[in-house]
DNA sequence: TGTACATCAGTGAACGCGCGTTCACTGATGTAC
DNA sequence: TGTACATCAGTGAACGCGCGTTCACTGATGTAC
């Protein structure tokens, strides 16, 4: 018998949640398959053991890149209180922040890599779709907007990355980009007020 | 001697123009030097007589093209007349719009390249900062805004990149995807009256 | 005006390199007897 | 309990390929005489 399946299971996150923050930081094509095995402690031959391909790679990580943001976001949001302002604000506060701008390892999928999947792989295009959408409807009940996707999430999100993609363009000039998180945070919290 | 230096500077020109328009819509890892120099015509060994490197090129490619949308926000502002509010509202139809969404080939280089470059050379990352402070002020002037980047415009056009970047991200859900213009279309009018 | 010449934009073979993927293999493992 | 065996996760050499860049060259051009 080979294995425990275990084993398998445990080689498997590690790859995965390897590449899940890989690609966030160095973007897809960034990131080979060779160094993400070399970072997971293995040789690359491996790798097709675990996915079919890296593209299928691609797809389940940015899907759990983007319900692991999901649930930073709820958490604190809940953390902040049961009022829809305060949530929505918490929100606000935890995605509109230099440490996201800095960590985009650690940060949302979309605003690291929503320009570059929307021209690769369509099951990558569907991950990402699929991932927004149960994003959309996760925040819109935390923050009191109904059960589905709400206008308001969605307007809020869009705003929230754009924040981000435009401070991170502007990193060059260091006191430009820390204004622009500055006044989007701000004016996100003025515009929804939850 | 040579061939005219007009023939030099229209061959760059070619190489250059072509280059604005394939990196957005490839993305800067999605064309390579003999593919970008076919394009205009020519093969690939030519090209370093125009352009010190692949990244001096993006420099380059970057800076254009957010000139160019630049330029194509306020004359669409200026078109639609004198007042502030009108402008605004035009500027944020021109740029929140399907058909920006699916043109990104001569659409804005923050939405399109953003992410990407920001991970690139600092070269690109200096022109992409450069761009966006002359795209802030030109903006802040035709919009009534002042002189200077102000924080309306920061705001105003933080909020209608996250539009494009989220309607592009979820390209694979159309109907979502085009929800999320008209949602974020509507919100930013009422968030930013002018 | 006609010819010899110097220039250099553009050519295309070649460089070293790393990519995604395949494949014959190895060796640690759990099971069967 | 001890041994023989089947499994298969993981190895690492190899595949064809395209990348960014270099370089010796060519041939159309404008100038000098």
């Amino acid at each position: 018998m080979p294995l425990s399946k275990e084993h398998k299971a445990a080689t498997r996150e590690r790859i995965l949640s390897q590449a899940a923050a890989l690609f966030r930081r160095d973007g897809v094509d960034g990131v080979s398959v060779p160094a993400l095995m070399k970072e997971a402690g293995l040789t690359h031959g491996g790798f097709y053991a675990h996915f079919k391909s890296k593209d299928a790679l691609i797809a389940e990580a940015v899907l759990r890149s983007l319900h692991e943001t999901a649930d930073h976001l709820v958490v604190a949001a809940e953390r902040s209180g049961d009022g829809g302002k305060d949530r929505v604000a918490a929100v606000i506060d935890e995605y509109v922040a230099p440490a996201h701008r800095d960590r985009p390892e650690s940060g949302c999928a979309v605003a690291a890599l929503g320009a570059e999947t929307s021209r690769g792989d369509v099951s990558v295009q569907r991950a990402m779709a699929d991932g927004a959408r149960d994003s959309f409807e996760r925040l819109s009940k935390t923050l009191g907007f109904g059960d589905t996707a709400s206008d308001e999430v969605l307007a809020l999100y869009a705003g929230m990355i754009g924040a981000i993609v435009l401070a991170r363009a502007c990193g060059d000039d260091k006191a430009l980009s820390d204004r622009v998180l500055d006044v989007c945070r701000a004016r996100l919290k003025v515009n929804f007020p939850g």
